[in-house]
RNA sequence: GGCGCGGUCGCCAAGUGGUAAGGCAAAGGUCUGCAAAACCUUUAUCGGCGGUUCGAUUCCGCCUCGCGCCUCCA
């Protein structure tokens, strides 16, 4: 067990983890806004947390994380009205989609779910407790944060205050402020827009304020973690720790880990490029779950990842090879003992792979170590040199890598499904293909070869993939 | 302009002051009735120029290219 080690935004640097209370991690995720389908570059960022919280888990931490659906804001507000429906039901479509994009990614559910909705009652409370220590101010009917009574503003994202000039920033909101740097903590609503009535006036609130309030609410003053896209550190996170911190007077969020964007073909991922993709689009196209969530797992969280197609087959392909190596320990039968030194060998690898994730989360290590395992595995088969005493281990092993990257159940056909893709042909069942299977064992055995082809041919075509062993013995796959 | 990240084999991507993990792809080979799978072999001197050093891809400086944030954004 390692040392585990992550990159904290405040401050800049690689320091050593643990939480603040014991065993438990407390941690807070801003999630999507549900106004339409979040998109690849969107989950970049959740498989990027869901690892992280994996891998805690794993150490043997329990976790406790908050992860909110942002469900008002001016884009919601906007389109809701548009369509002649209410906040709740305009989102709720987008919402469901994305839990079941989480479920197809085999993101894990976070202890709590929560909507801001739900919670502006508490937003209202923060926003009077920063009112009775002087840090707002109305305008308008709206109520702004006084940057210039918060000293640590800019320190997580290292702006310097002074830069942000006032009028050289386009806002929409065209409200008064003291200064531009200022932001809202209530809105006063627009003409026919939706407002809640509350002891601080008529409105809604602010983008920022919702996390804040609903982080403490959950997770208490200090929190262990906060996460996030690399976007979110400027203005919405520095914005929280200014609401926070000034409610509060204590330090708001220990350890601040923001996920680098993912960029597609080179460019920044938008919708003018024409290179914007939700899940179901590259569904849509034929490719996996698994291949998506290997090929956004396999980069470090904090390198920017070229998302290609050619990068989402070859993701597609070492996960093949990854399930055809745990098939093949699952499968074979080996001479019994144990090799000499191959269970010190898996230990080994094991502690590389613990090395790597406590490496600041580094993915692409810990995928090495696996694979540096399989193929020298793999090689001792071949010689016929491992034994069915290692099984176990090497399995093992999977597990615990599998806890993390959650690729091995080949239950992509089955995920696809479950969203309405494929169902019009969920291929032979598994009966039927061992049938197929044992009357080309039979041709085989006549040696009718071209009968054995041709069945395999037949099951081709229907998605199986015949493989015969040296032992006699056949497997199948679905492709 | 300010802040930040990055340029390592065809593609993706680790990493270290002492001549560079892993994955994918490609070529050849082993095995196989044929396939598939698996294995073996082969393929890099780390954007450029200087500096520090016995020695730098790894440290420093400059340059260059790409990307992000500074305004809603994962």
């Amino acid at each position: 067990m390692h040392e585990i080690r992550f990159h904290n935004t405040l401050g800049g640097k690689i320091e050593a983890f643990a939480p603040q209370n014991g065993n438990e991690v407390r941690m807070y995720t801003c999630g999507p806004t549900v106004y339409d389908y979040a998109h690849i570059g969107n989950y970049r960022t959740f498989v990027f947390q869901d690892i992280l919280r994996r891998f805690l888990k794993l150490r043997g931490f329990k976790m406790k994380h908050v992860m909110n659906l942002t469900d008002v804001d001016d884009r919601i507000i906007a389109n809701s009205a548009a369509a002649g429906v209410s906040i709740r039901d305009y989102t709720e479509k987008y919402a469901q989609a994305f839990f079941d994009d989480c479920k197809t990614l085999s993101i894990e559910s976070p202890e709590h779910w929560i909507r801001a909705t739900d919670h502006i009652d508490d937003m209202v409370r923060l926003i009077e407790r920063l009112q009775e220590k002087t840090y707002t101010y109305p305008s308008e009917g709206s109520i702004y944060y006084r940057i210039a009574k918060f000293p640590h503003y800019g320190r997580l994202s290292n702006i310097d205050v002074a830069g942000i000039q006032a009028g050289a920033r386009v806002d929409v909101d065209r409200y008064e402020k003291e200064s531009a740097r200022d932001f809202a903590l209530w809105k006063a609503p627009k003409p026919g827009e939706h407002f809640w009535e509350t002891p601080i006036g008529k409105g809604r609130p602010g983008w920022h304020i919702e996390c804040s309030a609903m982080a403490m609410k959950y997770l208490g003053e200090t929190l262990d973690i906060h996460t996030g896209g690399i976007d979110l550190a400027f203005p919405h996170h520095e914005n929280e720790i200014a609401q926070s911190e000034g409610a509060t007077g204590k330090t708001f969020v220990r350890y601040w880990m923001h996920a680098e964007h993912l960029l597609v073909e080179g460019e920044k991922m938008s919708k003018s490029l024409g290179n914007f993709f939700t899940l179901r689009d590259l569904f849509a196209k034929g490719y996996k779950p698994s291949a998506l969530r290997f090929a956004l797992a396999s980069v470090p969280y904090r390198k920017q990842l070229n998302f290609t197609f050619d990068g989402l087959q070859q993701a597609a392909s070492s996960v093949e090879r990854l399930r055809n190596f745990a098939a093949r320990l699952a499968q074979r039968k080996f001479p019994a003992g144990k090799q000499k030194g191959m269970a010190a060998r898996i230990a080994e690898a094991a502690e590389e792979f613990d090395a790597g994730l406590s490496d600041d989360l580094n993915t692409a290590r810990a995928l090495a170590a696996a694979f540096d395992l399989l193929r020298e595995t793999n090689i001792a088969m071949d010689k016929g040199d491992f034994r069915q005493g290692d099984v176990a281990a090497a399995q093992e092993f999977l597990a615990n890598f599998d806890r993390i990257f959650a690729v091995m159940e080949d239950n992509d056909a089955e995920k696809l499904r479950a969203l309405g893709f494929g169902a019009a042909d969920s291929g032979p069942s598994d009966a039927e293909i061992d049938k197929l299977v044992a009357d080309r064992q039979a041709a085989r055995q006549r040696r009718d070869f071209a009968e054995s082809d041709r069945i395999r041919k037949e099951l081709a075509v229907r998605g199986i993939l015949i493989e015969d062993s040296k032992d006699g013995s056949v497997r199948w796959k679905r492709k």
